[in-house]
DNA sequence: TTTTAGTGTAATCATTATGGTTACATTAAA
DNA sequence: TTTAATGTAACCATAATGATTACACTAAAA
């Protein structure tokens, strides 16, 4: 799981803590101590999600959708294309005569994707919402 | 997770098949597909654990333990020193007025802690025994 | 007692992945 | 028409990863 998690994490609790107004990729930028490009194409993604909402051409910028609240970060995840644990090396080789040396490499491509799930499950309950809370004390 | 646990458990899995003889770090490295240095590297650390035993010397290599088959893949994972979901990017400046920016950081980490204690749970009820099982079909 | 074949471990190298930077076409407000 | 923004691609520097090489150490075998 990349840095991108994180920015798109960063933007919307950011976006969801100030729900009024607009921000362009260079204030997010500042805010989450990255360059506006990279911001750029991270809401980019989450836009193409309906997660966040943009505007173009002069004066325009990024706002929160009314429900971003509710917004899960399992549902983040999976806009921006990313699994917690990413694929791991397989091991052996498929054309081997060997049952281990053949076969190990979908038992790891196995338990790699359940460890996503739980992951996932996990990410499902924390909330954009929950996260604002516990920033600004709200608990 | 790198690729040092698909070697651990590629190579604890090999053995535990064929927990009555001793192979070298070449044997394995061949089965697994990776170098030797790279097994003894993986195999030193299973072997401080006492998750294997090894032998020094002319004829010298790695076996299987008694109880192998009950060893767990969390035990495995925290042998070699590795966790599912490596620590994420922590955005924002911990300096910074503004709550959102100065929290990022510790709440990214503790979703980070959050997945790898449920991924861990996983990988607990994952055994050597239940992989070769699998492998040599005899579910 | 010497040779030999192995482990343990560190250093180096090549490759890949990652994130930062720059650039620019496109868009829409002013 | 100008300006300020997004969307996106290309490029670069750096970091991470795994392969390779080397060698000190160890213990069996000759």
């Amino acid at each position: 799981m990349n840095a991108e998690f994180s920015v798109a994490v960063h933007a919307m609790v950011y976006l969801a803590a100030h729900c009024q107004a607009s921000f362009n990729s260079s204030e997010l930028a500042s805010n989450i101590c990255t360059n506006p490009a990279r911001v750029r194409k991270v809401m980019s993604k989450l836009c193409k999600a309906s997660l966040v909402v943009s505007t173009k051409g002069q004066g325009s910028g990024y706002a929160s959708i009314a429900e971003a609240r509710r917004t899960d970060l399992a549902v983040i995840a999976k806009a921006i294309d990313e699994v917690p644990v990413e694929d791991i090396w397989q091991s052996g080789d498929l054309d081997r005569d060997c049952l281990v040396c053949s076969g190990m490499g979908s038992v790891m491509d196995d338990i790699c994707h359940g460890m996503n799930l739980v992951a996932f499950d996990y990410l499902k309950k924390v909330t954009i919402g929950s996260i604002c809370d516990r920033l600004l004390q709200k608990r």
